[in-house]
DNA sequence: CCTACCGATCGGTAGG
DNA sequence: CCTACCGATCGGTAGG
C-alpha cells in the first residue's frame, strides 16, 4: 500500500486531487501575473505568492519556469476551444455561428478569470521551440473552428467583397480569418472592461464588431 | 572654448555628430533586438554588444535600459507617421488613399530595419507610466491620419456595412481604425518575409488585404 | 566610451 | 511543500 502522504513524483499530472488542485491554482495566479506584467517580468516568486507558497515551492509541481507558460497556454486553447464548441453548437444559421464566435472569443479574451489566451498571444516569444509546436497543434484546431464559419460567411456573401453567394478560396477564406480574428485578438492591446458608464461591454463590443465586418442579408 | 574632445552631458541629445551616430546605432540594434526577444529578455550587454561597445557605454547615452525602450518607440512613431504623410501626399481618390495607408503600414510593420512600431506594439507594457503617456500624444497624431481616411471611406459606403454613401457616426469610425487597424497590426504575430515562393510579399499581402475590406465602387 | 565592479535579484536545487 | 541556499546574470555606477 502506497503512502499517501509523501509527495513523490513531482512534475507530473496527479491523481492526488490536492495536488491537482494546487498546480490548478499556480497556473491560474500565472496567468493572471503573465497577463498583467509579462512572462519575463513575473517572477517565481510572485507566482508562489501569490498562491500562499515559499519561492522553491512551485518547483514541485513544475520542472521549470517555461513548463508554467506552457500549462497556461495549454489550457487556455483547450477552455477556448470548448467554449467555442459550445457556443457554435446553439447557433442554427450562419449569421448566428459568426455572432456566437465573436461574441465568445471577447469572452475568451477578456472575462475576469480568463487571461490564459491572452498570454498566449503577449507570450508566445518566450516559449521554446519544441513547446511551439505543440500548442500549434491545439491552435491549429481551434482555428478550424473559426475558419469553417468563415467560409460558409463568404460563400453567402456575408463577409468581404462580395454581396452575393460565391465560391471562395482557400486563401480567401484564410485571409478572411486572419483579418477577423486579428481584429478580435489586437483588442487585447487596448480593451479595458471597466465599470465606467460610457465603455462598451463585451456585448456591446462584438455587436459593433459583427456590425462592421457582416453584410445583412438584406443587401 | 569648448574642449570638443570631453565626452560631457550624457543622456541628452547632441550636437555632436558622433554622439548622434552612435545614440542612434544603439537605438537601430535596440529595435532588431527587442522585436527578436522582447525589451525583458534582451540585455544591455546584447545592445552594447551589438555596436562594438562594453556592457556599462549604453548608460553614457541613455539614463536606463527603459529610456531606450521609449526611444525606440518615439523614433518608431516619427518614422512611421511621415511615412504615412508622404504616402497619403501621392494619393488623390479615397480608395488610393486607403491602399496607401494600408501598404505603408505593412512596410512600417514589416520592412528590414523597421523594427520600432512592432516593438511599441509587443513591449508597450515594460514602458514607465509617464513614457506611455508622452508616446500615446505622439500615436494620437498617427491614429488621426487613419480615422481621416476611414472616416471618408465609410461615408462613401466602400467599407463596413453600408453599401451606400452614408453619414458615419464618430463612434463607427474609431471602430473601423480599431478593426482595420488591429487586423493589420495583428500581422506582427503571424506574418513572415521568407524568400519561400509561396510566401505572400507585402504587395499581396496589402493586395489580399484592401479586398477584403474595400468594397469596389461599381458594388 | 572603457575598466572594474557592486548590490540585487532570479531561476532553480538539495535535503528533509 | 518548506528551509536554506547557490551560481549566474543583470542593470547600473564610479572614476578615469
Amino acid at each position: 500500500m502506497p503512502d499517501r502522504k509523501s509527495p513523490k513524483s513531482p512534475h507530473s499530472t496527479q491523481d492526488n486531487p490536492d495536488e491537482v488542485n494546487r498546480r490548478q491554482a499556480l497556473i491560474r495566479a500565472s496567468a493572471r501575473l503573465f497577463r498583467e506584467k509579462g512572462y519575463d517580468a513575473t517572477t517565481v516568486r510572485d507566482i508562489a505568492a501569490a498562491v500562499g507558497m515559499r519561492s522553491g515551492s512551485p518547483f514541485y509541481h513544475f520542472k521549470n519556469k517555461q513548463e508554467i507558460l506552457k500549462a497556461v497556454m495549454e489550457v487556455g486553447l483547450h477552455q477556448g476551444f470548448d467554449r467555442i464548441v459550445a457556443a457554435l453548437s446553439k447557433a442554427t444559421t450562419v449569421q448566428a455561428r459568426f455572432r456566437a464566435l465573436v461574441r465568445t472569443q471577447y469572452g475568451i479574451l477578456h472575462d475576469d478569470g480568463s487571461e490564459f489566451i491572452a498570454v498566449l498571444l503577449y507570450d508566445w516569444r518566450s516559449l521554446p521551440t519544441e513547446s511551439m509546436q505543440e500548442i500549434i497543434r491545439v491552435k491549429d484546431r481551434y482555428d478550424a473552428l473559426w475558419q469553417e464559419t468563415l467560409r460558409e460567411m463568404l460563400q453567402a456573401g456575408l463577409l468581404g467583397a462580395h454581396t452575393h453567394p460565391h465560391p471562395s478560396s482557400e486563401s480567401d477564406e484564410k485571409m478572411a480569418r486572419l483579418m477577423v480574428m486579428g481584429a478580435i485578438n489586437f483588442t487585447v492591446t487596448w480593451y479595458k472592461q471597466k465599470t465606467e458608464p460610457d465603455q462598451m461591454d463585451l456585448d456591446a463590443l462584438a455587436d459593433a464588431t459583427v456590425r462592421f465586418f457582416m453584410r445583412s442579408s438584406t443587401n
